[in-house]
DNA sequence: CGTCTAACTGAACAATCGTTCAATTGCAAA
DNA sequence: TTTGCAATTGAACGATTGTTCAGTTAGACG
């Protein structure tokens, strides 16, 4: 019979996720050990085995539930319009996103090369679907002659790294508020892309 | 009385860091092991030690000699004229010293927080100088009248982001030769910082 | 040809790694 | 209040870590 709301698996679990988080995302997978993750919930390394089957669990679990969120919120934010409002969407979305998650995507872009080869497999097929989401809305603005690019793919990949790089400097606690970040890179893109 | 030239010295030295430098960008600098690196050059661990008194060292100086070829080509190449012509020698430029050393990239952007606050600080430093390169041909020209961005530094980093993105997904044997990358990236920084 | 020493080996060091598991704890249900 | 079991402890495991160093080797020099 499983414990009752309130137990503490219930608590520990999402510490032990949120721990390993903040401290994979400072130090690098490979340089943190289960018993500094295990100092920092406050139990003993031991107890980390009742919230996963191994260290690289752990890891996998972390981006696989990012990506998951990433997807999901995408699939509800329902961009819609013509293509320029759509690369508009996206562009704000992605920032949205991503800013406030600066651990999530830390650990998701460092950590790729840590994953297993079948955990690694999966992580790039959700990130190849979110990057189709934005050369989709290319492709259709550049049928519609709204934008003009020498080639898509490359394109689609300069574009997300561009947006992707923003969450490697920006400092929540810099000048620039997220909606001010928002516009600065919407003009960036709008242009960039422009016919 | 030092070895002439073609001793084992002249040899081994460059096979550590050519070594450290593959092994450190497949699998990261905290999973890889003195031993291994000793061992694809073919020697034991404690031969290491003639070439660097630590592994932090060895970290260290793989990106210090990476800044330090970037920031002397970078003065070597000599990019000048109207800003419209700097930005573009700084467009190619970037493109044509990056592609062609994807470990170099992939270690000076991921181990950072593996290096000592010390070690940390000269290698930023030196980030920055590059940085300060572009943002000085944006500013330019912005005064000059044929740039216009919503914000210089931000523009700065975001094109810094989608150039140096380029190396993370760039592949040498795909389909596009260095020459019809720089054209496409070239044709994206110019359209986004048009006037 | 014999000498010297740079280069390297191979073993050892204490520390730390991921993981397992019998024993203990403490709360919820009966 | 007693019972049952989820949650956790604490110790142990074999393996591996970075680093040191006395001893061996081999090639260039006098």
């Amino acid at each position: 019979m499983a414990r009752k709301q309130g137990s503490h698996s219930d608590i520990t679990g999402p510490k032990v996720q949120a721990a390993a988080l903040r401290l994979i995302a400072q130090h690098g997978f490979a340089a943190v050990s289960m018993r500094q993750i295990a100092a920092e919930v406050g139990v003993q390394a031991g107890a980390l085995y009742n919230y996963t089957p191994d260290k690289q669990s752990l890891l996998f679990e972390l981006m696989r539930s990012h990506m998951t969120d990433l997807l999901a919120a995408w699939d509800t934010a329902d961009i819609s319009g013509d293509p320029l409002a759509r690369l508009e969407g996206f562009t704000r979305f992605h920032i949205h996103f991503h800013l406030p998650r600066a651990d999530q995507v830390f650990v998701a872009y460092m950590e790729l090369r840590n994953l297993s080869p079948e955990n690694f497999a999966q992580i790039e097929a959700m990130r190849h679907r979110y990057e189709d989401a934005l050369e989709e809305i290319l492709r259709a603005g550049e049928a519609a002659g709204v934008f003009k690019m020498a080639d898509t793919r490359v394109t689609t990949m300069a574009l997300i790294g561009m947006l992707t790089g923003l969450s490697h400097w920006y400092r929540t606690d810099g000048r620039l508020e997220t909606a001010t970040i928002e516009a600065i890179y919407w003009d960036l893109v709008r242009k960039a892309v422009a016919a």
